[in-house]
DNA sequence: ATGGCTGTTATCCG
DNA sequence: CCGGATAACAGCCA
């Protein structure tokens, strides 16, 4: 699930929460889900830190953590299926809880199904992403360097999080329709009018994702329905919202919502690339 | 029921 | 260096 507008809302939603709260307790389930270093040393230097502050970089979670006057951070990824929610301390795991943190009254649940979610204390893994596409280092420029000399379709090339930080299938897609190009062109062929829609086409889809997600509660899903603190639900009516909102993504053969044509699915990079071969071009 | 699909990324090859 | 394929993983769907 989690591209960047996802684990922006659930940034915002966790920020206020856990910001001061104490980690009393470490429970890794699953040695996997640890990063760096290893699960041990990750256990004996959270226990009994202190959360400073929780914000996003690309689709990271960069917690800000402090212990005996040393600061460093936490970071965790949400993968494919990752949730990250807060609960009473007395609720039992559930299957796929791979990481809990004791907090007092409540715990922090890193949940995940399929397992490509990580957390790590080595803070290198955010060093090479690109700029954040809603601040204003993510320019024309900075995204035509980024994209210079490189034959790869410009869809595979978003997805590069060292072009721009946070954009994954879904959003490469949905900008990709909005700026009228077509997935497949070799990223050198963009011309500079060009990329300044795909820009404005990234920051709008983005920009309106994470307004669309942050009007919507945080509890759908929950086993907990008092707490109102689990985030990340599949609930079919989420699910429904969700694929209303896509204008090419997951609509091979529905009719294009601009041009009426059909939406066409392709396979780039082993991932579906959904476009309207009549608007992109 | 088997095979193909799924919102990610690191790593391995040619 | 670039870019494609694969692996890590579990569940859902046709």
């Amino acid at each position: 699930m989690p591209e960047l507008p996802e684990v922006e809302v659930l940034v915002r939603h966790l920020a206020p929460r856990l910001a001061g709260k104490w980690i009393r307790r470490v429970n890794v389930l699953d040695p996997r889900s640890i990063r760096a270093p290893a699960p041990a040393p990750f256990r004996r230097a959270l226990t009994n830190a202190r959360f400073q502050s929780v914000q996003r970089r690309g689709k990271y979670l960069v917690c800000k953590m402090q212990k005996h006057r040393r600061a460093f951070s936490l970071l965790m990824h949400l993968g494919m299926t990752g949730r990250l929610y807060l609960t009473r301390r007395r609720e039992s795991p559930t299957n796929h809880a791979r990481v809990v943190f004791g907090l007092g009254q409540e715990q922090l649940v890193l949940e995940d199904m399929r397992r490509f979610g990580r957390m790590t204390l080595d803070p290198s893994a955010i060093l090479r992403l690109g700029p954040e596409p809603l601040e204003t280092g993510f320019t024309v420029d900075a995204l035509s360097r980024a994209l210079a000399g490189s034959r790869q379709a410009i869809k595979v090339r978003l997805l590069d999080q060292s072009v721009v930080a946070g954009i994954g299938n879904i959003y490469s897609c949905e900008a990709l329709f909005l700026a009228r190009i077509d997935p497949r062109t070799p990223s050198r062929n963009l011309d500079t009018p060009t990329l300044r829609r795909l820009r404005a086409a990234i920051r709008r889809v983005l920009s309106r994702a994470i307004r669309l997600g942050s009007t919507m509660p945080l509890n759908f899903g929950t086993p907990d329905p008092i707490s109102n603190q689990f985030y990340f639900g599949h609930s079919p009516e989420h699910r429904t919202d969700q694929a209303e909102r896509f204008q090419v993504y997951d609509r091979e053969g529905q009719s294009c919502r601009r041009c009426k044509s059909s939406v066409r699915r392709i396979v780039q990079a082993g991932r579906s690339t959904f476009f309207c071969p009549e608007c992109q071009t």
